[in-house]
DNA sequence: CTATTATTCAAACGATCGTTTGAAACAGGT
DNA sequence: ACCTGTTTCAAACGATCGTTTGAATAATAG
């Protein structure tokens, strides 16, 4: 089997969704200019709205990147965890939380995507909520079911709103799992570690009278 | 004692710090407007320009009005913590988050300036960073040495790194704590199991090796 | 090759941004 | 009344924004 060329190429839709993750994290989606974007991308300033059609094209096309397959991965997760009778409630935030994680390590780029991803939770963005719901709400709505068996006795509105706060809470926590992950790969002991109070936290806060 | 008039009136500035709040809690730093503020002030336009001299100093203001008294509370708090010989690092803890949790509280925005500070976190902006720690930095020098004598094997860099990532988490629950405060007011025993949860998880991300 | 489509490029569009200006309106003291 | 300093106001400044245009270039098919 020939070996990959050792140089890489990015096309220019690839270029684009690169810089503008990272300018993303650095400044916002309202701060980072289409001129910055497409000056490190090294395009032209014309090529978002050709490849992408708009500026809030492209942040949908940034999220969509990461998020097709973190959202498939969790569905695979949820129907392990489905098919296991003594599953607890923190099996089912496992399978929610873990793949998540594993996005944060992801290592090219994955670190940066998680701080644009706590940004998206910090700002509430209604057109952004939007798209998440259209494309993912699906999975979410697997999972509320799910933790609906575990938890009988909550509201599903007031789940919903749970497990919004809860994962902007551990988005941001993402960062630091990232970052230490970053600073030491001797094992996953640490990465276990970390994710299980993680879970404990949102099992916690899930449930909360 | 003769009763404070019904109708409290509010000067330009105060008028101009709670617009600001309320549309930065909304739209952000980057993406609220000068005239959006002044528009919902019912002021002049360039009355930012004259009682605050630039935007980026309103921004300021409207950390330093909510802040000051914060962080005035968080050392009260943690004197009478470093007098009792018995305290835990949850005491500390709590000392640390308690008076911020009174914020989110706060009947007439309270819960906005939250908001704020949660898109604060996520935007990591320099400019802002380097204004909270020139105010505020020697509170939060007081704490982690105290938290340096309940946890002496956690290097001082990596104490402040785990803070910084604790609170942004937090502050993210904090907007959960304030809206679950607004539901229900009949006691404060939810609002204590709530608090206890947000310090025993902070506890937990402290404590990890 | 030629014809056709896809992509890149420099330049400009109108809109909106933070900020500045200078005059008008208001305040209180003498 | 007058003067003085403070505050408000409409208007404009230059800069930057997302987007569009039309020609130049590259790539592909017949």
């Amino acid at each position: 089997m020939p070996q990959a060329a050792s140089t890489t190429f990015f096309s220019t839709k690839e270029r684009i969704l690169g810089a503008a993750e990272e300018l993303f994290a650095q400044h916002g989606f309202a701060g980072a200019s289409l001129r910055q974007v497409t000056a490190n991308a090294k395009v032209n300033l014309a090529a978002v709205n050709y490849h992408f059609g708009s500026k809030d094209n492209l942040i949908e096309e940034v999220f969509r990147r990461r998020l097709d397959n973190l959202n498939e991965r969790r569905v695979q997760a949820l129907q392990r965890v489905k098919a296991d009778p003594a599953a607890t409630l923190e099996d089912v935030l496992a399978a929610f939380i873990h793949p998540a994680l594993d996005v944060s390590l992801d290592s090219s780029g994955g670190l940066t995507f998680v701080r644009v991803l706590a940004r998206a939770f910090a700002e509430h963005n209604e057109r952004l909520r939007k798209f998440l719901s259209e494309n993912y709400g699906h999975v979410l709505k697997e999972f509320v079911s799910e933790f609906s068996r575990h938890l009988p006795d909550l509201a599903k509105q007031e789940m919903y709103a749970r497990l919004d706060i809860i994962s902007g809470a551990l988005t941001y926590a993402m960062t630091d799992f990232g970052v230490i992950q970053r600073r030491d790969d001797s094992s996953d002991a640490h990465r276990q570690r970390s994710a299980q109070h993680l879970i404990n936290f949102a099992a916690a806060g899930l449930r909360a009278p």
